[in-house]
DNA sequence: TGTTGATTGACAGTATACTGACAGTCTAGG
DNA sequence: CCTAGACTGTCAGTATACTGTCAATCAACA
Protein backbone atom coordinates (compact mmCIF):
# COMPACT_ATOMS: atom_id res chain seq x y z
CA UNK A 1 0.00 0.00 0.00
CA UNK A 2 1.77 3.13 -1.43
CA UNK A 3 -0.17 6.09 0.23
CA UNK A 4 -3.42 6.86 1.80
CA UNK A 5 -5.16 5.90 -1.43
CA UNK A 6 -9.11 6.74 -1.22
CA UNK A 7 -10.84 4.06 -0.08
CA UNK A 8 -13.32 2.59 -2.81
CA UNK A 9 -17.14 3.28 -1.40
CA UNK A 10 -18.19 -0.18 -1.28
CA UNK A 11 -20.36 -1.90 1.26
CA UNK A 12 -18.03 -4.45 1.72
CA UNK A 13 -15.92 -1.89 3.33
CA UNK A 14 -18.51 -1.14 5.71
CA UNK A 15 -19.16 -5.42 6.75
CA UNK A 16 -15.43 -5.43 7.83
CA UNK A 17 -15.97 -1.91 9.59
CA UNK A 18 -15.56 -2.05 13.66
CA UNK A 19 -18.66 0.51 13.77
CA UNK A 20 -20.35 -2.16 11.89
CA UNK A 21 -19.52 -5.19 13.76
CA UNK A 22 -20.10 -3.73 17.40
CA UNK A 23 -23.71 -2.50 16.09
CA UNK A 24 -24.78 -5.91 14.09
CA UNK A 25 -23.31 -7.94 16.99
CA UNK A 26 -25.60 -5.56 19.86
CA UNK A 27 -28.59 -6.31 17.83
CA UNK A 28 -28.13 -9.63 17.93
CA UNK A 29 -27.12 -9.57 21.46
CA UNK A 30 -30.29 -7.95 22.54
CA UNK A 31 -32.14 -10.58 19.90
CA UNK A 32 -30.79 -13.53 22.30
CA UNK A 33 -31.42 -12.12 25.70
CA UNK A 34 -35.55 -10.90 24.63
CA UNK A 35 -35.42 -14.13 23.28
CA UNK A 36 -34.46 -16.24 26.60
CA UNK A 37 -35.74 -13.83 28.87
CA UNK A 38 -39.11 -13.40 27.23
CA UNK A 39 -41.27 -14.85 30.26
CA UNK A 40 -39.78 -11.80 32.33
CA UNK A 41 -40.45 -9.24 30.25
CA UNK A 42 -37.35 -7.75 30.81
CA UNK A 43 -35.08 -5.84 28.50
CA UNK A 44 -31.50 -6.07 28.80
CA UNK A 45 -31.41 -2.25 30.04
CA UNK A 46 -34.21 -3.20 32.96
CA UNK A 47 -32.41 -6.08 34.34
CA UNK A 48 -29.04 -4.04 34.15
CA UNK A 49 -30.84 -1.31 35.93
CA UNK A 50 -32.22 -4.04 38.80
CA UNK A 51 -28.91 -5.52 39.16
CA UNK A 52 -27.57 -2.37 40.01
CA UNK A 53 -30.26 -1.45 42.49
CA UNK A 54 -30.20 -4.69 44.23
CA UNK A 55 -25.87 -4.34 44.39
CA UNK A 56 -26.21 -0.71 45.42
CA UNK A 57 -29.76 -0.02 47.33
CA UNK A 58 -30.99 3.48 47.97
CA UNK A 59 -28.67 4.73 44.84
CA UNK A 60 -29.99 7.62 43.37
CA UNK A 61 -30.28 7.61 39.55
CA UNK A 62 -27.26 10.05 38.74
CA UNK A 63 -24.90 7.30 40.24
CA UNK A 64 -27.48 4.78 39.10
CA UNK A 65 -26.86 6.21 35.08
CA UNK A 66 -22.97 6.29 35.80
CA UNK A 67 -22.76 2.49 37.59
CA UNK A 68 -24.61 0.97 34.29
CA UNK A 69 -23.31 3.54 31.86
CA UNK A 70 -26.47 5.32 30.30
CA UNK A 71 -27.48 8.46 30.01
CA UNK A 72 -29.28 10.28 33.12
CA UNK A 73 -32.38 11.14 30.65
CA UNK A 74 -32.95 8.08 29.61
CA UNK A 75 -33.09 6.40 32.96
CA UNK A 76 -35.91 8.32 34.14
CA UNK A 77 -38.17 6.50 31.86
CA UNK A 78 -36.69 3.09 32.67
CA UNK A 79 -37.29 3.75 36.45
CA UNK A 80 -40.68 4.67 35.35
CA UNK A 81 -41.16 1.56 33.70
CA UNK A 82 -39.78 -0.53 36.71
CA UNK A 83 -41.99 1.47 38.80
CA UNK A 84 -44.93 0.51 37.17
CA UNK A 85 -43.85 -3.14 37.30
CA UNK A 86 -43.59 -2.67 40.87
CA UNK A 87 -39.98 -3.82 40.71
CA UNK A 88 -38.54 -1.10 42.66
CA UNK A 89 -39.53 2.04 44.96
CA UNK A 90 -38.68 6.08 45.04
CA UNK A 91 -37.96 7.19 48.36
CA UNK A 92 -36.94 10.81 48.92
CA UNK A 93 -33.63 11.58 50.43
CA UNK A 94 -34.29 13.27 53.94
CA UNK A 95 -31.09 15.18 53.77
CA UNK A 96 -31.12 16.19 49.94
CA UNK A 97 -34.77 17.64 48.68
CA UNK A 98 -33.27 17.08 44.94
CA UNK A 99 -32.34 13.24 45.42
CA UNK A 100 -34.84 10.33 44.85
CA UNK A 101 -33.60 6.85 46.42
CA UNK A 102 -33.79 3.86 44.68
CA UNK A 103 -35.07 0.33 46.57
CA UNK A 104 -35.94 -3.08 45.03
CA UNK A 105 -39.52 -4.23 46.31
CA UNK A 106 -39.97 -7.76 46.85
CA UNK A 107 -41.45 -8.39 43.46
CA UNK A 108 -37.97 -6.65 41.80
CA UNK A 109 -35.84 -9.38 44.43
CA UNK A 110 -37.92 -12.62 43.37
CA UNK A 111 -38.12 -11.71 39.56
CA UNK A 112 -34.21 -11.13 39.26
CA UNK A 113 -33.63 -14.71 41.41
CA UNK A 114 -35.48 -15.85 38.70
CA UNK A 115 -34.38 -14.43 35.46
CA UNK A 116 -30.86 -14.89 36.57
CA UNK A 117 -30.50 -18.38 34.85
CA UNK A 118 -32.22 -16.97 31.77
CA UNK A 119 -29.98 -14.55 31.61
CA UNK A 120 -26.85 -17.06 31.98
CA UNK A 121 -28.34 -18.96 29.11
CA UNK A 122 -28.71 -15.78 27.00
CA UNK A 123 -25.11 -14.77 27.34
CA UNK A 124 -23.43 -18.30 26.83
CA UNK A 125 -25.62 -18.40 23.57
CA UNK A 126 -24.12 -15.07 22.52
CA UNK A 127 -20.76 -16.26 22.30
CA UNK A 128 -21.20 -20.48 21.64
CA UNK A 129 -20.57 -20.34 18.18
CA UNK A 130 -16.59 -20.02 19.05
CA UNK A 131 -14.17 -21.82 20.49
CA UNK A 132 -13.90 -21.44 24.47
CA UNK A 133 -10.20 -19.78 23.49
CA UNK A 134 -11.96 -17.63 21.45
CA UNK A 135 -14.05 -16.38 23.85
CA UNK A 136 -11.90 -15.69 26.10
CA UNK A 137 -9.63 -13.78 23.86
CA UNK A 138 -13.30 -11.83 22.51
CA UNK A 139 -13.92 -10.92 26.71
CA UNK A 140 -10.36 -9.86 27.10
CA UNK A 141 -10.33 -7.89 24.31
CA UNK A 142 -13.92 -5.94 24.74
CA UNK A 143 -13.56 -5.69 28.20
CA UNK A 144 -9.70 -3.92 27.64
CA UNK A 145 -10.88 -1.90 24.78
CA UNK A 146 -14.52 -0.47 26.71
CA UNK A 147 -12.15 0.28 29.72
CA UNK A 148 -9.71 2.46 27.94
CA UNK A 149 -12.32 4.23 25.49
CA UNK A 150 -14.28 4.81 28.38
CA UNK A 151 -14.06 8.43 27.85
CA UNK A 152 -15.38 8.48 24.95
CA UNK A 153 -18.81 8.07 25.30
CA UNK A 154 -20.35 10.70 27.70
CA UNK A 155 -21.06 9.39 31.21
CA UNK A 156 -21.93 11.69 33.90
CA UNK A 157 -19.41 10.18 36.37
CA UNK A 158 -17.00 7.31 36.20
CA UNK A 159 -18.80 4.75 38.21
CA UNK A 160 -15.66 4.21 40.61
CA UNK A 161 -16.29 7.98 41.36
CA UNK A 162 -20.29 7.30 42.08
CA UNK A 163 -19.51 4.50 44.26
CA UNK A 164 -17.58 6.47 46.56
CA UNK A 165 -20.65 8.58 47.27
CA UNK A 166 -22.21 5.91 48.49
CA UNK A 167 -19.86 4.55 50.84
CA UNK A 168 -21.04 2.75 53.35
CA UNK A 169 -24.36 0.99 51.81
CA UNK A 170 -23.81 -2.36 49.48
CA UNK B 1 -15.84 -24.29 41.25
CA UNK B 2 -17.56 -27.63 42.88
CA UNK B 3 -21.04 -27.17 40.87
CA UNK B 4 -23.33 -25.13 39.02
CA UNK B 5 -23.35 -22.45 41.91
CA UNK B 6 -25.84 -20.23 41.97
CA UNK B 7 -23.81 -16.72 40.73
CA UNK B 8 -24.31 -14.23 43.00
CA UNK B 9 -26.13 -11.28 42.02
CA UNK B 10 -23.52 -8.39 41.70
CA UNK B 11 -23.11 -5.51 39.15
CA UNK B 12 -19.50 -6.97 38.41
CA UNK B 13 -20.79 -9.66 36.91
CA UNK B 14 -22.59 -7.31 34.25
CA UNK B 15 -18.94 -5.72 34.06
CA UNK B 16 -17.72 -8.99 32.22
CA UNK B 17 -21.12 -9.93 30.65
CA UNK B 18 -20.95 -10.56 26.52
CA UNK B 19 -24.08 -8.31 26.53
CA UNK B 20 -22.97 -5.29 28.63
CA UNK B 21 -19.39 -5.32 26.74
CA UNK B 22 -21.67 -5.37 23.42
CA UNK B 23 -24.30 -2.57 24.61
CA UNK B 24 -21.18 -0.34 25.89
CA UNK B 25 -18.79 -1.06 22.82
CA UNK B 26 -21.79 0.35 20.75
CA UNK B 27 -22.47 3.35 22.41
CA UNK B 28 -18.36 4.54 22.30
CA UNK B 29 -18.85 3.37 18.58
CA UNK B 30 -21.65 5.74 17.69
CA UNK B 31 -20.08 8.57 19.94
CA UNK B 32 -17.02 8.60 18.47
CA UNK B 33 -18.96 8.36 15.33
CA UNK B 34 -21.12 11.25 15.56
CA UNK B 35 -18.09 13.16 16.66
CA UNK B 36 -16.00 12.89 13.64
CA UNK B 37 -18.98 13.16 11.57
CA UNK B 38 -20.33 15.91 12.91
CA UNK B 39 -19.49 18.35 10.61
CA UNK B 40 -22.10 16.50 7.79
CA UNK B 41 -24.77 15.57 10.12
CA UNK B 42 -25.32 12.17 9.44
CA UNK B 43 -25.58 9.10 11.96
CA UNK B 44 -23.81 5.46 11.57
CA UNK B 45 -27.14 4.41 10.05
CA UNK B 46 -27.92 7.06 7.75
CA UNK B 47 -23.97 6.81 6.11
CA UNK B 48 -24.64 2.85 6.12
CA UNK B 49 -27.81 3.43 4.00
CA UNK B 50 -26.08 5.89 1.64
CA UNK B 51 -23.06 3.77 0.53
CA UNK B 52 -25.39 0.66 0.08
CA UNK B 53 -27.45 2.67 -2.03
CA UNK B 54 -24.55 4.29 -3.63
CA UNK B 55 -23.17 0.52 -4.27
CA UNK B 56 -26.77 -0.82 -5.56
CA UNK B 57 -28.49 1.64 -6.95
CA UNK B 58 -31.96 1.31 -7.87
CA UNK B 59 -32.23 -1.09 -4.83
CA UNK B 60 -35.56 -1.26 -2.94
CA UNK B 61 -36.32 -0.61 1.14
CA UNK B 62 -36.98 -4.86 1.68
CA UNK B 63 -33.63 -5.42 0.36
CA UNK B 64 -31.46 -2.26 1.63
CA UNK B 65 -32.80 -3.85 5.26
CA UNK B 66 -31.06 -6.96 4.66
CA UNK B 67 -28.15 -5.43 3.07
CA UNK B 68 -27.17 -3.17 6.06
CA UNK B 69 -28.86 -5.76 8.52
CA UNK B 70 -31.85 -3.69 10.33
CA UNK B 71 -35.17 -3.80 10.83
CA UNK B 72 -37.76 -2.84 7.66
CA UNK B 73 -39.98 -0.79 9.95
CA UNK B 74 -37.03 1.68 10.72
CA UNK B 75 -35.92 1.74 7.69
CA UNK B 76 -38.80 4.16 6.62
CA UNK B 77 -37.70 7.04 8.64
CA UNK B 78 -34.28 7.17 8.20
CA UNK B 79 -35.14 7.26 4.03
CA UNK B 80 -37.10 9.89 4.72
CA UNK B 81 -34.52 11.79 6.44
CA UNK B 82 -32.03 11.17 3.75
CA UNK B 83 -34.84 12.17 1.34
CA UNK B 84 -35.37 15.42 3.00
CA UNK B 85 -31.62 16.10 3.14
CA UNK B 86 -31.49 15.64 -0.70
CA UNK B 87 -29.24 12.74 -0.63
CA UNK B 88 -31.74 10.05 -1.80
CA UNK B 89 -34.53 9.71 -4.43
CA UNK B 90 -37.49 7.33 -4.59
CA UNK B 91 -38.51 6.01 -7.93
CA UNK B 92 -41.65 3.94 -8.34
CA UNK B 93 -40.74 0.91 -9.95
CA UNK B 94 -42.06 0.42 -13.92
CA UNK B 95 -42.33 -3.30 -13.28
CA UNK B 96 -44.14 -3.79 -9.75
CA UNK B 97 -46.40 -1.06 -8.36
CA UNK B 98 -45.40 -2.06 -5.04
CA UNK B 99 -41.64 -1.22 -5.18
CA UNK B 100 -39.87 2.51 -5.00
CA UNK B 101 -36.19 2.08 -5.92
CA UNK B 102 -33.35 3.87 -4.20
CA UNK B 103 -30.92 6.27 -6.20
CA UNK B 104 -28.12 8.62 -4.60
CA UNK B 105 -28.78 12.22 -5.65
CA UNK B 106 -25.55 14.33 -7.02
CA UNK B 107 -25.43 15.33 -3.24
CA UNK B 108 -25.55 12.49 -1.94
CA UNK B 109 -23.05 10.96 -3.77
CA UNK B 110 -20.76 14.34 -3.29
CA UNK B 111 -21.29 13.95 0.73
CA UNK B 112 -20.30 10.38 0.42
CA UNK B 113 -17.15 11.33 -0.93
CA UNK B 114 -16.48 14.02 1.23
CA UNK B 115 -17.35 12.19 4.75
CA UNK B 116 -15.09 9.13 4.11
CA UNK B 117 -12.25 10.40 5.83
CA UNK B 118 -13.84 11.36 8.72
CA UNK B 119 -15.87 7.76 8.99
CA UNK B 120 -11.87 6.43 8.58
CA UNK B 121 -10.57 8.35 11.18
CA UNK B 122 -13.57 6.92 13.41
CA UNK B 123 -13.29 3.30 12.75
CA UNK B 124 -9.57 3.79 13.47
CA UNK B 125 -10.39 5.58 17.12
CA UNK B 126 -12.61 3.26 17.72
CA UNK B 127 -9.88 0.39 18.17
CA UNK B 128 -6.63 2.61 18.49
CA UNK B 129 -6.44 1.79 22.78
CA UNK B 130 -5.42 -2.11 21.53
CA UNK B 131 -2.13 -2.98 19.79
CA UNK B 132 -2.32 -3.62 16.21
CA UNK B 133 -1.88 -7.57 16.93
CA UNK B 134 -5.05 -6.84 18.77
CA UNK B 135 -7.15 -4.68 16.94
CA UNK B 136 -6.88 -7.59 13.97
CA UNK B 137 -7.87 -10.18 16.59
CA UNK B 138 -10.58 -8.26 17.66
CA UNK B 139 -12.00 -7.51 14.40
CA UNK B 140 -11.35 -11.39 13.31
CA UNK B 141 -13.19 -12.99 16.51
CA UNK B 142 -16.40 -9.76 16.01
CA UNK B 143 -16.58 -10.68 12.34
CA UNK B 144 -16.67 -14.53 12.66
CA UNK B 145 -19.51 -14.40 15.59
CA UNK B 146 -21.63 -11.99 14.21
CA UNK B 147 -21.24 -14.55 11.24
CA UNK B 148 -22.10 -17.30 12.57
CA UNK B 149 -24.92 -15.59 15.27
CA UNK B 150 -26.29 -13.99 11.52
CA UNK B 151 -29.59 -16.22 12.27
CA UNK B 152 -30.23 -15.00 15.71
CA UNK B 153 -31.39 -11.49 15.03
CA UNK B 154 -34.52 -11.41 12.59
CA UNK B 155 -33.21 -9.85 9.41
CA UNK B 156 -36.22 -10.29 6.30
CA UNK B 157 -33.39 -11.53 3.87
CA UNK B 158 -29.46 -12.62 4.42
CA UNK B 159 -27.31 -10.32 2.50
CA UNK B 160 -26.58 -12.42 -0.35
CA UNK B 161 -30.22 -13.37 -1.40
CA UNK B 162 -31.44 -9.95 -1.04
CA UNK B 163 -28.69 -9.34 -3.65
CA UNK B 164 -29.74 -12.14 -6.13
CA UNK B 165 -32.63 -10.10 -6.68
CA UNK B 166 -30.52 -7.50 -8.08
CA UNK B 167 -28.76 -9.17 -10.88
CA UNK B 168 -27.41 -6.47 -13.30
CA UNK B 169 -27.08 -3.46 -11.10
CA UNK B 170 -24.36 -2.80 -8.87
C1' DT C 1 -59.37 -17.58 -14.37
C1' DG C 2 -59.93 -16.67 -9.86
C1' DT C 3 -58.50 -17.08 -5.35
C1' DT C 4 -54.95 -18.03 -1.91
C1' DG C 5 -50.72 -16.77 -0.15
C1' DA C 6 -46.64 -13.98 -0.17
C1' DT C 7 -44.49 -9.47 -0.65
C1' DT C 8 -44.00 -4.40 -0.13
C1' DG C 9 -44.17 -0.22 2.10
C1' DA C 10 -46.52 2.15 5.72
C1' DC C 11 -48.03 2.81 10.35
C1' DA C 12 -48.94 2.36 15.54
C1' DG C 13 -46.93 1.24 19.81
C1' DT C 14 -43.04 0.48 22.90
C1' DA C 15 -38.15 1.04 24.49
C1' DT C 16 -33.47 2.75 24.18
C1' DA C 17 -30.20 6.60 23.50
C1' DC C 18 -28.50 11.33 23.16
C1' DT C 19 -28.66 16.73 23.22
C1' DG C 20 -30.04 20.59 25.31
C1' DA C 21 -32.83 23.13 28.46
C1' DC C 22 -35.09 23.94 32.86
C1' DA C 23 -36.71 24.68 37.85
C1' DG C 24 -35.74 23.38 42.33
C1' DT C 25 -32.16 22.58 45.50
C1' DC C 26 -27.77 22.62 47.67
C1' DT C 27 -23.00 24.47 48.77
C1' DA C 28 -19.13 27.61 49.10
C1' DG C 29 -17.27 32.03 49.05
C1' DG C 30 -17.59 36.63 50.06
C1' DC D 1 -26.47 35.85 55.18
C1' DC D 2 -26.64 35.65 50.37
C1' DT D 3 -25.44 34.97 45.95
C1' DA D 4 -22.81 32.27 42.16
C1' DG D 5 -22.15 28.01 40.66
C1' DA D 6 -23.00 23.14 40.77
C1' DC D 7 -26.12 19.29 41.07
C1' DT D 8 -30.74 16.54 40.54
C1' DG D 9 -34.49 15.01 38.24
C1' DT D 10 -37.40 16.09 34.36
C1' DC D 11 -38.87 17.28 29.84
C1' DA D 12 -38.82 18.28 24.78
C1' DG D 13 -36.89 16.94 20.55
C1' DT D 14 -34.53 13.71 17.46
C1' DA D 15 -33.01 9.02 15.88
C1' DT D 16 -32.60 4.11 16.23
C1' DA D 17 -34.73 -0.48 16.94
C1' DC D 18 -38.31 -4.01 17.32
C1' DT D 19 -43.30 -6.16 17.20
C1' DG D 20 -47.35 -6.40 15.06
C1' DT D 21 -50.73 -4.92 11.72
C1' DC D 22 -52.59 -3.32 7.38
C1' DA D 23 -53.86 -2.27 2.42
C1' DA D 24 -52.21 -2.63 -2.06
C1' DT D 25 -50.12 -5.51 -5.11
C1' DC D 26 -48.20 -9.50 -7.19
C1' DA D 27 -47.43 -14.53 -8.24
C1' DA D 28 -48.67 -19.18 -8.38
C1' DC D 29 -51.66 -22.72 -8.37
C1' DA D 30 -56.15 -25.16 -8.68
Amino acid sequence: MPSKSTAPITIDAIYAAPGYLFRRMQQIAVSIFMEECKPFDLTPVQYAALIAIHTHPGIDATRLSAVIAFDRSTLGSVIERLQAKDYIERKPAPEDKRIKLLYLTKSGAAILREIIPAVERAQARMLEPLKPTERKALMGLMAQLVDLNNEASRVPLRAEDALEHLGKVG
